[in-house]
DNA sequence: CCAATTCACTTAATCGATCAAGTTAAGTGC
DNA sequence: GCACTTAACTTGATCGATTAAGTGAATTGG
């Protein structure tokens, strides 16, 4: 079996206690001592058991994440994911993926985690509300939808003001009839980015042209709805897709409609990924920064472990810049 | 605080054995009382603590998951991810992501979990070697290299069988110079297409093509690489693109080159992607079958936590059927 | 009718750490 | 020289569960 703390400290021949002391780096062993109980914990290979450390203190060392199970495609979850762990890594905790948390846990529990970070909750999803129901501190990214108990912190991106941006640069890039098409319309982030453009319409005297596809669709049945939107003269001549991935689909099939992408019509994703960049042409994006989003979930959710809940929910904000290309 | 065992035994005016032979269904308790118990723990809301559980089981009821830090992007990843959380989460044990484990620990150790998963091990990567060096069972997707401790279970996709078939469309399809582009060759997964094919290249008497490309590299310098390597009458007229998303991006290339994909030039990604379904036209690809894969490397796993080690690796198979499109 | 068995529990040890509360010895101040 | 502090430890309780061993009562067998 494993080298334990009484084991070493059998062999050094002082009591569990000091040997403890010293692996924590508290006062009350004399420096001899401790360079001795060092050297024997070196030798030993003594490692710490955290599972004793944690039933001790209270304290798991490691936080739970749980993200929508749909729209996992595409690299933006992982990315904001690889975030949160290199985070949490850098403080010496680990990170539980938790995934489909069922609404009723019987006498299960969920797993032992200090706190917990949800990725954009959906307002349709069970697991979000069990556990923002517990008494754990909960970061959310995106904002719950209302009706839910609040997080104890919330990280956002300005996704007005890049909606904003956006459809200020189709404007000067001389668009007449800027469009929004959206993939879903549970998630908040997808809820803001319609209110922000149905807003912009209004203070530029802008029809407001909203289309929202299903992503699984086939590709016909997308063509067809997206034909009449795009034709030539009358229907959209620049287009923000939100989404992940979305925006290379639809690339793809204005070419097929005859259009010309960056000329003919203009195109921007709401999402970058390494695609934006690798397509021809390359299009236009904003850049969500999920790793740094991710990141920003778990620092936050740190500072809030050592602290009582607060009574308004900290914000933070991660910028989310336009990566200007030749799409539009 | 939380409800404990003894709380729950004080109310029913039993010893906490009592109730924690209940929980675990165990016989010596009468009916009578076990109904008593089973009420009293549904309306104090207790839910066990999984850290004493573990604590005395020396079971934690959580696995490590590895991946490497590179070629995260795509989804490739995250549907790994979820096939093993979901099969694990089937057996209600949960998921500890690993990032960039150090080689070297000191003191502190891994996370506390009852075995690892090590998805595609790079040869050169270090903290794969440390998890691989610890006594816990170790399930790795893909075969690590030669020289590295031998994990517990291995999981592979067919890469040999599939090339083959790759190429043997290609050459069905008419084609007559069939190439292979990769974007790296630490992989286990690289160094199998590029065999399996050069083997395919003797037995058909063909000329091998390897064209190995930085994901990263601009468009302009890829441009560069693959204009000669892909001109009409010399070069390729077929292309297996290994590696996540790549498929997309040659294609585009490909396009600009003056190439019709399908037509003058075939195109096969080695992952498939939703990418390759909605791009125009669609990539044929070789569906890796993450999900399924992810979900064959945790059942795998738990199948060897409760068994000593075997002698030589469990071997498990995920198949990866060819999805005929119009590209290649 | 007595020994043996079964049942329904309880007691107490245990997992591996941490930590409050002692204990002992040496040092300090006046 | 006596009271008091400080340093360097040790003791023993504790976190929340599981489990081997024990106990007393009821049941069974011959």
């Amino acid at each position: 079996m494993a080298v334990t703390l009484s084991d070493v400290a059998d062999v050094a021949g002082v009591s569990t206690a000091a040997v403890s002391l010293v692996l924590n780096g508290k006062k009350g062993v004399s420096n001899e001592t401790r360079q001795r109980i060092l050297a024997i914990l070196e030798e030993t290979g003594y490692r710490v058991n955290r599972l004793g450390r944690a039933l001790r203190q209270s304290r798991t060392g490691s936080v739970g994440l749980y993200m929508p199970s749909s729209a996992v495609h595409f690299g933006y979850y992982t990315e904001t994911m690889l975030g949160v762990a290199q985070a949490l890594h850098e403080h010496d905790t680990s990170l539980l993926i938790v995934p489909n948390a069922p609404s009723d846990l019987g006498v299960e529990s969920f797993p032992p985690v200090d706190g917990f970070i949800l990725m954009e909750p959906h307002s349709d999803d069970l697991g979000v509300e069990a556990i923002l129901r517990q008494e754990l501190p909960v970061v959310s990214g995106d904002t719950p939808s209302a009706g839910l108990p609040r997080p104890w912190g919330i990280v956002e991106s300005p996704n007005f003001a890049s909606t904003v941006e956006v459809f200020d640069r189709f404007r000067n890039g001389g668009a007449q009839r800027p469009g929004l098409l959206l993939i879903d319309q549970v998630s908040t982030w997808a809820g803001e980015l319609e209110a922000a453009y149905r807003r912009w319409c209004e203070d530029h005297q802008s029809e407001p042209r909203v289309l929202v596809v299903d992503i699984l669709e086939p590709n016909d049945d997308l063509i067809a709805k997206l034909k009449p939107w795009v034709e030539s003269g009358i229907g959209c001549d620049a287009i923000l897709a939100g989404g992940d991935g979305i925006a290379v689909r639809i690339a793809g099939i204005l070419r097929t409609l005859g259009h010309r992408v960056g000329d003919t019509i203009k195109l921007i994703s709401g999402v970058d990924s390494p695609m934006m960049e690798f397509h021809t042409p390359r299009i236009t994006a904003v850049d969500l920064q999920p790793r740094q989003f991710g990141r920003e979930c778990a620092e936050l959710l740190l500072e809030l472990l050592d602290k009582p809940r607060p009574v308004e929910p900290m914000r933070r904000q991660v910028s989310a810049p336009l990566i200007a290309r030749e799409s539009g």
